[in-house]
RNA sequence: GGGGGCGUGGUGUAGCCUGGCUAAACACACCUGCCUGUCACGCAGGAGACCGCGGGUUCAAAUCCCGUCGCUCCCGCCA
């Protein structure tokens, strides 16, 4: 008989006695009857007891008891229309009492308005209580397991790579450093090195879903200074096309799941549609994409004038879903000087890289190249970009011994998170959020 | 790092511009009592903030000024 039966269940439980455990949402005492409202993570459910003499132990128990405490209810599961939680009822044979909470909630998980970011951050497991944080989190697992399940049908290994580095990977002002038995180590900003050092183990195809680390100040909507990465690198490609070409039908494909499970969820929730993306995304060359921003009269700011301010970004976003009626759009060919010296360059114009960011409602939610996996190159453009080489010698000696073209991207879990929901923070959308003023709990 | 906004009982806000008329108001939560099935339960009563902190102006400041701390948003950086 103790087995626990969810809320969601107990219309099959008709007639039968059940267990429930979960949260008091409500408690409407009465002279006569006592009803509680049970919140579990499939719902919720009433209880409801009369008051007699039988049963004084339980009245008194309701009458003592408060909102948001974790209960034990044994008890029969009644048919009743009325009941507006699905038209079922528990009535209880006995109350138990797991956890008592104090009547003055810091936060009020089924409060009328939302309390202020600093109140939800210092109560976050009082604010995860509200069911749509729940089901945030919910999508997020069905997003990373739709994600490793394309990834590895394709055949890719997962990669686990450290975090603690003994030279930061790339410039160099972005990352946390830290003390290391007497001697500096820095947090990774990403999995860049490994996972192309597994290119050069002959892995052939990896991915990693992992944490980042960021030592950014940045104060935005959009950012934190932990999170986790989403990161892949495949061998043997020709160009960027080809990642680009495997980064579509991968979205496409964990689209399509997330809108089969939680689609409608999604809908009632956030009010949002999950729209499937059709394939191939547009693709706008850097250069038409600074056309269309200055079509739509937005000026970037001089000094970066090569590449796309977050206002830009927006606007290529609008355009694409103009043009094309699609919430993806690749924006490629970056110039030079705004990438990092691995990424790979145009035979045709060394001036042009062969990468690309993906940019969804306007957002920037991935960025990925093709390497350059040629010893001499690579270290041309390190030099070239002024880079110290020592530090990164470790990583320039995976292109001496053998290494396939290859190429790969990197991608964050929330911030699409953030956007598939269209939630105002990616706080929201993170567990417990880190940023520069943020280190707890 | 640059710029804007905010900081009032447990929570969310009003009051601040046009200082005293409010011993700081409202909603939710809380406490007490009442209520024959409630379902944002209802009704009656009650407790709870000296208005982030420090200084100044003034006969008088939550209200004006300066400083400071905290939070937040935008820009930059990026995922």
């Amino acid at each position: 008989m103790p087995t626990r039966t969810l809320t969601k269940d107990l219309r099959a439980h008709i007639g039968r006695e059940v267990r429930i455990q979960g949260w008091v949402r409500a408690i409407r005492d009465q002279k006569r009857i006592q009803f509680l409202i049970v919140r579990d993570h499939t719902g919720l459910a009433q209880a409801v007891v009369e008051r007699a003499e039988g049963r004084a132990d339980i009245n008194q128990t309701i009458a003592a008891l408060t909102r948001e405490s974790a209960v034990t209810i044994d008890g029969v599961v009644v048919e009743n229309a009325v009941v507006k939680t699905g038209g079922v009822e528990v009535q209880i044979r006995s109350l138990r009492v797991d956890n008592l909470a104090d009547p003055l909630l810091p936060l009020d998980p089924s409060g009328p308005t939302e309390p202020n970011p600093e109140v939800q951050a210092n109560w976050r497991y009082l604010d995860l209580r509200r069911p749509e944080s729940l089901l945030i989190f919910q999508i997020q697992t069905a997003i990373e397991h739709a994600m490793r399940e394309y990834w590895i049908r394709e055949g890719f290994i997962e990669l686990h790579s450290p975090k603690l580095m003994g030279s930061p990977s790339e410039g160099g002002a972005e990352v946390f450093e830290l003390e290391y038995f007497g001697r500096p180590a820095y947090l990774a900003q990403s999995p860049q090195f490994y996972k192309q050092m597994a290119m050069a183990a002959g892995f052939d195809r990896v991915f990693e879903i992992g944490p980042v680390f960021r030592a950014d100040p940045s104060f935005t909507t959009r950012h934190s200074t932990e999170f986790t990465g989403l990161d892949m690198e495949m061998s043997w490609v020709e160009s960027h096309e080809d990642v680009m070409a495997f980064e579509e039908r991968w979205l496409r494909y964990t689209l399509e799941r997330v809108k089969a499970q939680f689609g409608d969820a999604a809908r009632e929730t956030f009010g949002v549609e999950i729209v499937v993306p059709e394939v191939p995304f547009p693709r706008v060359p850097m250069g038409q994409a600074q056309e269309i921003v200055a079509r739509r009269g937005h000026t970037a700011p001089a000094e970066r004038k090569h590449d796309l301010d977050a206002t830009g970004e927006r606007l290529v976003g609008e355009y694409a879903a103009e043009e094309f009626g699609h919430e993806f759009a690749y924006v490629t060919d970056y110039p030079v000087d705004v990438r990092p010296f691995y990424h790979m360059r145009h035979p045709s114009n060394s001036a042009i890289t062969k990468s690309f960011d993906l940019l969804w409602r306007g957002v920037e939610i991935a960025t990925g190249a093709q390497r350059e996996h040629r010893y001499d190159v690579l270290v041309r453009q390190a030099k070239e970009k002024g880079l110290n080489l020592e530090p990164i010698q470790f990583y320039l000696e995976f292109f001496k011994y053998g290494c396939p073209p290859h190429g790969g991207f990197g991608a964050g879990l929330a911030r699409m998170l953030m956007v598939l929901l269209k939630l105002a923070n990616l706080r929201e959308a993170t567990f417990l959020f880190r940023g520069p003023t943020r280190l707890s709990p």
